[in-house]
DNA sequence: CAATTGGTTAGCCATGAAGCTAACTATAAG
DNA sequence: CTTATAGTTAGCTTCATGGCTAACCAATTG
């Protein structure tokens, strides 16, 4: 569990990274050779290694050597994971939400009691 | 969108430490002061303020002063900007695992056909 | 076998991130 | 007015990140 959580700052961590991103992004369409993946990239292979082996640690990215040439692919699960991260944040946020949406509507009819007493009933909470 | 790509930099970025994430999840339940944000961890103020610097850098988090307590409020908008992304890259993902099992189940066909073109009709495709 | 190709290792450098202390400002509270 | 509270600024360490070059395997290819 500790684990999981150490998992998520190097999933995001990886995915900071604009470059990185990219390669996601194009390991989502299908796996690929190291070089392949660094064509588009104006960088040096070894700086690009780096960032190979940083979604690899992070577990975005699996990759096998046969012969002389090392696969990619994606591994889907630690994206998931991230996602369902930000799935629960926004469960939370819109549970709250809610709750401070009943309140307001709370406030807006005790002050609509207070203010014309004889109009309470006019409106029953149709305003946006 | 040079910009929103950066604004992703940001935001990963900011997500990717653990101190980060427990203050986004706190605001997930409401407002608070810097001070209440502070008390549960075991660092100096300064450096918590440099926490809540990136979170609002990247736009996960607002604040504003009033008097001298500054009451730290999420901005929902990043962070569902950030699962956007996410769902983008598992849709991509899974339109090709589409692909892809439509093309082993082509495979499988074929196969079957060629070792027994008799029973080319029984399965029609009810396997996993 | 010689040469190419694809990746890897080692090591350097500049920048930035994360933490600290100490000293300071400004608003409340007494 | 004095003191305590809530942040803030400045400046310092330390370590991680992202980039480079140069040299080095190890499979292919000719």
């Amino acid at each position: 569990m500790a684990n999981q959580l150490n998992r998520l700052d190097q999933v995001f961590a990886a995915l900071a990274d604009p470059t990185r991103r990219a390669i996601v992004m194009r390991l989502c369409a299908g796996e690929a050779s190291v070089g392949e993946l660094a064509d588009p990239f104006d960088m040096a292979l070894p700086s690009f290694m780096k960032h190979i082996h940083v979604l690899e640690t992070s577990g975005l990215v699996q990759s096998e050597k046969s012969g002389r040439v090392r696969t990619c692919r994606l591994s889907p699960d630690a994206l998931v994971g991230a996602e369902d991260w930000f799935q629960q944040q926004r469960a939370i946020w819109e549970a709250r939400l809610d709750r401070f949406e009943a309140y307001v509507m709370k406030l807006k009819k005790e002050r609509a009691a207070a203010k014309q007493p004889s109009r309470t009933m006019k409106k029953k909470g149709a305003e946006s």
